[in-house]
DNA sequence: TCTGCATAAG
DNA sequence: TTCACACAGTCTT
DNA sequence: GACTGTGTGTCTCTTATGCAGAAT
């Protein structure tokens, strides 16, 4: 599942000559003044519980009839346990289990933990000291507590825990290890872990976003845009299933090393309805990513005609550019040439047309104006070297890569990426819409966003726009905006130092292009003292342009807006 | 006895 | 078990 | 220079704690 993560409170560091300041954020500085939470400081008794009922009320209102009929029955029987029985389950269901020493369990808030396990025991959410894998319950025990219930031989008593674990599994079968657990310990294991993820999956519509979310936002750490939720995900039974089978490949095609003979019935099933064309959004694009990861895998293994029906399923890049080169080391000129044609006819993206541009064209294409540099050794990091090295005469910079420009574009377009425009936030907690990355973001929103930049179209209205958005959604949580980098450079300062015409120009392009330019993005921004400003990309000894960043250089380029590469070279 | 790591917690 | 980037090794020109 | 494979940082936030393993 992809992790789309804004780069909350990443270090920056503005760079003077005068002066390193070193913005480290701090958490400290929360956004939100009074928060129901305080570190350190016990929760309200309710607190977990009542977040998972409203969590599993959720999921039971819009799931009800198509997750499955067991995974239903869970979510009733928690919602019509006892209090103390639901706040133990929602103290479990943060914790990693699935198993649990009873000895662990001591909550506040829980007033008879014998009678909440029985409950839960008896509605079947989990189990009291069952019969377990052998590793999981061995792991929850200490090294002292091993050696204790086990007679482990005293040369291994002083090895690692993982070698005694490894020598109990190697001479006892699971069921007896069980059995001499119970004799000395209890513990409570969760009956189906399974369904407690897919309930954290079909919340958050992704396995990224976890139930310390809700801390978090509760600590005052950060906010979430009201959005109303006009449409779900996975409206049947039948979508869900087959997402999920889709799911379930996708983790197999990361196990390829352990499992290789799977490859072929992998192949076969992910190619064969050649429906690939046919599937749905997420499925589809999942298909697609497990299908390049499959044939990816295959020309690793040297299977190459594996890998190029593989990647002939595929249309997005770099499906084409591999079977360019597949063919090439083939010898199959023509076939190659062929598709670099078809390329070049109709690219699907900046690096793919790029390809097809220098394929066998050493220095071929666009080249950027570079700058090398000097140097005896490699600096720690090459990029505040060179940060240092163009501001001996004053002015500032910083190292922020793609995060400078995203998040002033995701401030400039903060009103269009909360658009509750169908099919964008079908969840709570969501830091920005379904479709942010995907290819046609742009177009489902098009009119909106010609609005909004004829509206700005003044330099004074620009500015103010962006300064108003910046103070009105301070802290709240946007993909796009990284907050802890405004922290250190204020958007003031970053309006005084960029030209209107350039912020303009990069922003307007980059909501056009969210998909392929969201990386690639120099790694310097410099204002010199002049109030001159730069985009600059660090080139260490043993590294190169990335393609991607080759295409960002062919923009600035058509933009005018001034931008090199500065390359690192070892005297001899 | 010290130190780094995993886990739990808010 | 993700992504974006840098680094290092190998081959080519 | 081009290409490929691999490593690294991010444990979305910070702190407390107990354990494991190493140092003394
Ligand atoms: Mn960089
Ligand atoms: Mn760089």
């Amino acid at each position: 599942m992809a992790r789309e993560w804004t780069n909350f409170f990443a270090f920056f560091c503005k760079l003077t000559v005068q002066s390193l300041i070193l913005c480290a954020v701090t958490c400290g500085n929360s956004f939100v003044t009074d928060s129901i939470l305080t570190p350190q400081t016990p929760a309200p008794a309710d607190y977990y519980q009542n977040n998972f009922c409203s969590v599993f009320e959720f999921v039971l209102g819009r799931f009800k009839g198509i997750a499955s009929d067991q995974l239903t029955k869970d979510l009733k029987s928690y919602l019509d346990a006892s209090g103390d029985s639901q706040r133990l389950f929602a103290r479990l269901l943060t914790r990693k289990g699935p198993t649990f020493l009873i000895s662990s369990l001591a909550y506040a808030e829980i007033a008879e933990l014998d009678v909440a396990i029985e409950e839960l025991s008896a509605l079947d959410l989990l189990q009291y000291s069952p019969g377990v894998p052998a590793d999981q319950i061995l792991a929850v025990l200490t090294k002292a507590q091993l050696i204790d219930y086990f007679s482990v031989p005293s040369a291994l008593t002083k090895s690692s825990k993982v070698a005694i674990i490894e020598h109990l599994l190697s001479h006892n079968s699971d069921l007896q290890i069980c059995h001499r657990c119970q004799q000395r310990t209890r513990w409570l294991t969760i009956t189906a872990p399974d369904h407690w993820r897919l309930v954290n999956f079909l919340y958050f519509g992704n396995s990224g976003q976890d139930w310390s979310t809700f801390v978090r936002r509760d600590l005052g750490l950060l906010a979430y845009e009201t959005v109303a939720l006009q449409s779900q995900q996975f409206a049947t039974r039948q979508i869900l299933d087959a997402y999920l089978e889709e799911k379930e490949y996708a983790n197999l095609i990361y196990r390829l090393d352990e499992f290789p003979n799977l490859a072929e019935p992998l192949l076969a099933v992910l190619v064969g309805d050649h429906q690939t064309a046919g599937l749905l959004g997420q499925r589809q694009r999942l298909r697609q990513r497990s299908l390049l990861r499959l044939a990816k895998w295959a020309e690793r293994e040297k299977r190459l005609d594996y890998a190029l029906v593989a990647y002939a399923c595929v249309d997005t890049p770099p499906a084409r550019e591999r079977r360019v080169r597949i063919l090439t080391k083939a010898n199959n000129i023509h076939e190659a040439n062929r598709l670099l044609a078809e390329i070049e006819q109709s690219p699907r993206s900046a690096t793919e047309r790029l390809f097809a541009e220098r394929f066998g064209k050493r220095g071929g294409g666009y080249q950027p104006p570079t700058t090398t540099i000097e140097i005896d050794e490699t600096p720690e990091s090459v990029e505040d070297y060179v940060l240092l090295e163009l501001i001996q005469d004053g002015g500032w910079g910083v190292h922020s890569e793609n995060l400078m420009l995203k998040t002033l574009t995701g401030l400039i377009y903060w009103p269009i990426c909360f658009a509750p425009i169908p099919g964008a936030f079908t969840n709570p907690f969501q830091s920005g819409p379904q479709d942010l990355y995907a290819a046609d973001f742009f177009t489902h929103r098009k009119e909106a966003i010609e609005d909004l930049e004829a509206s700005l179209s003044l330099e004074a209205d620009f500015f103010a726009h962006i300064t108003q958005i910046a103070n009105a959604k301070r802290g709240i949580a946007n993909r796009l905006v990284s907050w802890g980098l405004l922290e250190s450079i204020p958007v003031d300062e970053w309006l005084s130092a960029i030209p209107f015409a350039q912020l303009q120009q990069l922003s307007q392009f980059l909501i056009r292009n969210l998909t392929e330019y969201r990386r690639g993005f120099p790694d310097l921004f410099i204002c010199y003292a002049t109030g001159a400003v730069e985009f600059v990309e660090v080139k260490g000894p043993s590294d190169q342009l990335q393609p991607q960043q080759r295409a960002w250089f062919e923009e600035f380029n058509r933009m005018e807006v001034p931008a090199r590469v500065v390359k690192l070279q070892l005297t001899k």
